[in-house]
DNA sequence: ACTAGAATAGTCAAGTGTGGCTATTTGGAT
DNA sequence: ATCCAAATAGCCACACTTGACTATTCTAGT
């Protein structure tokens, strides 16, 4: 996926940022937009270092343990454009893994479905109440932009779960 | 991720298959549900061997090149119920990686922004109108349902994309 | 002054996923 | 008869991803 290599050069490109700030920030605020996780951001930091669209500079501040600062250079500047304009154009099919079992539903009793899915409908709403209960504004626009999708994404799930458990309930 | 896994136990619990007839079968019907390769299948098809949840035979027929034949077993069947029941009562939130361009947008001009996301729409309506011209019920009940979920799923992100582009055609 | 727990910083081994490859057989066009 | 494209069958090397780990430094409570 380059989408995280667009992540981690958009973030370097606001200021250089040793790794575990990057995660940091990325678990902290990014949460709802990916699930990257530090091993795989150190990773995709060393591919682009190797690659030289990002340098790195190994610092030492005081008795801290030492650090690695990564700097996006000019051609990570240019990749960043690059990556950020195909990934704007677009469209990637979305796989829920959760549809596997939907496919196999029949496999089980109607009834014995219906509360399984009540236990997945529950799940969501809280999901879904979080992100509508966030602050707005609290980021950028563009995070902004990219929850109110994941918020549309999510009622329409809702709303398929519901009348899913519904015409369940009725077979029963 | 275990639902390739709940996937390909399905699928072997109908009746045993090869390799082969395996990714064909999901690359011809499936592919709307998942996106798994088929080295991807063998792997895991490997694993489950491993561990005993399915059988595997190497058979020739006449002159063919031989092929293993995958069964599954009691133990299979009753992993493939425990993953189902958690498959089923299990929400995951869903990552689109082009949220991340999203959270990028501000950094190009909305007029372009607006040009790449109405070539990411574009693809976006194919895909849903090629959907929804499937025919239902070719396969099974379960299928449909999952189907029809992917169409919400793709419907809200229509009108989320129809809003935006709205949105940055009066910013221009 | 001391200590448990959180924060800081990063790495490793193992699992997951896939583009591209090999190799044989069949079917249809010439 | 011959040949090429498609179908059949599988695998390997490599890249991506992550759970679990090490190790040090703050910090707040006693």
């Amino acid at each position: 996926m380059d989408s995280r290599a667009l992540l981690l050069l958009g973030l370097l490109r606001t200021h250089s940022q040793h790794g575990y700030q990057l995660n940091d920030y990325v678990e902290r605020n990014l949460g709802r937009v990916t699930d990257m996780k530090k091993p795989t951001a150190y990773a995709i930091l060393d591919r682009l270092a190797r690659e030289g669209y990002v340098s790195v500079e190994v610092e030492r501040m005081g008795n801290r343990p030492q650090r690695k600062v990564y700097a996006i250079t000019p051609s990570g500047e240019a990749l960043f454009l690059t990556l950020l304009r195909e990934n704007l154009a677009t469209s990637a099919p979305l796989y829920d893994s959760g549809d596997i079992g939907t496919m196999f539903a029949e496999t089980l009793p109607a009834s014995e479905v219906r509360e399984l899915l009540r236990t997945r409908h529950a799940q969501l709403r809280d999901r879904l109440a979080e992100f509508e209960r966030a602050p707005a504004h609290a980021f950028g626009l563009g995070v902004n932009l990219a929850i109110e999708h994941s918020i549309r994404l999510m009622r329409a799930e809702d709303a398929w779960l519901t009348e899913v458990v519904e015409r369940l309930a009725r077979e029963t």
